[in-house]
DNA sequence: CTGTTAGCGCCTTCAT
DNA sequence: ATGAAGGCGCTAACAG
């Protein structure tokens, strides 16, 4: 007897008997596939299928057809609402494929490991998408003999797998150049985790800015030991500590910028007055402190949506993985603004 | 011929074969089961199962047992930080188990709908929380038919359904309380979407404070038509055509404080000297804004976790689902300040 | 155009 | 202490 208390959901076999034909029949008809009948018998189908509220089940269909219907998402940490945006995207481009997106929630910075390999394969997913991946990802070998394909998004490594991915270079690099318009000369850098696809790409948009500016990139203003409110405090005092401070600061995360920002507060620098700073991803945040931060925007859920696009032609229609590389623009709100010192030679 | 094209998955067979065991012995070794064999053949198992790297196969299983080891987790927003932090904690509890959460985002105040249902019924999850609920929510009934355990999260009914939730009401009445004490007589509320018991509840905390210091509710004070940033906006600055605005704003919602302030700041005013604001639900953005944010923090991971093991004690053990209000505490930062009179009276 | 058959991998009753 | 048998609901080959 079937644990399930309530003894009546419809079985194909239910709709089969209401409609005088085959199980074999009613699933090919509403599966769309091999359609031989007649378009009257195929209407009264589908419509007791509505009636009687039909709902094929998805453990019997997996265990025949071997597919689960699910890609994983691999993800940090929804708490970054990034990443939930990502999944959001993600989402909705599932369900319209009749899929659902299995959450594997893994620690920021640290790739991809063993457990989560186990999580999803016992699952049986049918493809991963991974927001983790570090430049080098060893662990990707281990998915391509277990036949489950990966498309990586937000992040990509250089091993040459195809990744769904915003050009973080161009955004750092738009930040940059907007604070040279400025008048800025001293800018400072603070970065991310090393090792990471956004966090090397913005740091290099930076010093391409700053070369193509004709000045060369001073190393002490580039500071940050990995992502985290706390690491871009420390490289903000680091940065504060200099007999020269920069006169604005690039930082590669909205609320590092924030947390960039009170660490200047709290030495009495004003921003933008004494010191301008953007950050990356355009947070809801962004808009509501004061002042409004200058960010870099990545239309995440775009980004979502086309990784699980590309990932499920791959999976349900065999199309190739391909990557995408998606524009990311720069936002001006309050919080750049031309530095001091040309402010005095203005005054 | 199934579709997956590596055909190397360990199934009970061959572990059975590895064993020279039959597989439904291995099967009740395994799941600890009618345990009728010696310890040695079972270390055996166990052992090998473990060599082999046998995973069972969900869908089967499923199949099988009628459980689909998923809870569903309805959720408006994983945008909203809160929310993921209530995933996040549910997300442990479910694994813990050897379940997973399915995630069935849904619009944010609309409550459950018939699509949700379909969608989380459809993958046959065993239980499902539900943190957006309404007052009233008739579609609870439907799931009670379908056999579906259900558990309140975050948000409860009136119908007297079991509901794990924050004291709404204790946090509000602290945040006005301390309002009081700071000397303020005239205190605003921005409110949240009315027939959601947070928003009931918080407003109706709100009341008890005004009541309990002696004074009466002034009704042009409450504002509020919904959750949500622009409403808040909005509510903010009814607050402020007022003839004589207030000196402090109770917001139902940390983003909402956050747009508070904004007005307040268009307007001229300053946090808190001219206007004290608190929030609710400490999100991380509380204490990097300036001034950081006075807000109730209300653990929302541990309300996930204690959710889901209530509701999986009663999937999988058969426990009654039951009702638990987690306390929730004030805390004091920077955007609350002795109203300007009494600054005024104290200068 | 439709029906028959078989089996995906697992668990569970019943028989050894 | 173990084996045998059956079937969960569905789909995909192969008849008719």
């Amino acid at each position: 007897v079937p644990p399930r208390p309530d003894g009546k959901r419809v079985s194909l076999r239910a709709l089969a008997e209401a409609t005088s034909l085959h199980p074999s029949t009613v699933s090919r008809i509403l599966n769309g596939v091999d359609v031989r009948s007649s378009a009257a018998t195929r209407a009264r189908v589908v419509r007791t299928a509505q009636e009687l509220g039909y709902q094929p089940d998805v453990a019997a269909r997996s265990l025949r057809t071997g597919r689960s219907f699910a890609v994983g998402f691999v993800i940090p940490d929804l708490t970054d609402t990034l990443f939930a945006r990502l999944h959001q995207g993600a989402e909705r481009a599932a369900h319209a494929e009749g899929y659902h997106t299995l959450l594997c929630t893994v620690e920021l910075d640290a790739g991809l490991c063993e457990r989560d390999i186990a999580f999803l394969t016992a699952r049986g997913v049918d493809g991963i998408l991974l927001a983790t991946a570090r430049l080098d990802e060893p662990l990707l070998e281990r998915l391509r003999e277990a036949g489950t394909p990966c498309l990586l998004i937000n992040r990509h490594t250089l091993g040459g797998e195809p990744f769904v991915a915003a050009d973080d270079e161009a955004g750092a690099r738009a930040a940059t150049e907007h604070l040279l318009e400025l008048g800025h000369r001293r800018i400072g850098f603070v970065g991310g985790t090393p090792g990471v696809s956004t966090a090397e790409g913005r740091l290099a948009g930076y010093r391409a800015a700053i070369e193509a500016a004709g000045l060369g990139v001073d190393e002490a203003l580039v500071r940050g030991e990995s992502f985290g409110v706390a690491p871009a405090r420390a490289a903000a005092e680091k940065l504060l500590a200099l007999d020269e401070i920069p006169t604005a600061i690039v930082v590669v995360d909205d609320m590092m910028a924030l947390a960039v920002h009170g660490v200047l507060r709290e030495h009495g620098l004003r921003v933008p007055e004494d010191v301008s700073v953007t950050g990356f991803n355009d947070l809801p945040i962004a808009e509501l402190v004061d002042p409004p931060l200058t960010t870099v925007t990545t239309q995440p859920e775009l980004m979502g949506e086309l990784a699980t696009r590309i990932l499920l032609d791959h999976v349900v229609r065999g199309a190739e993985l391909r990557t995408e590389l998606l524009p990311s623009s720069l936002i001006v709100r309050g919080s750049t603004a031309p530095p001091p010192l040309s402010r005095a030679g203005r005054g």
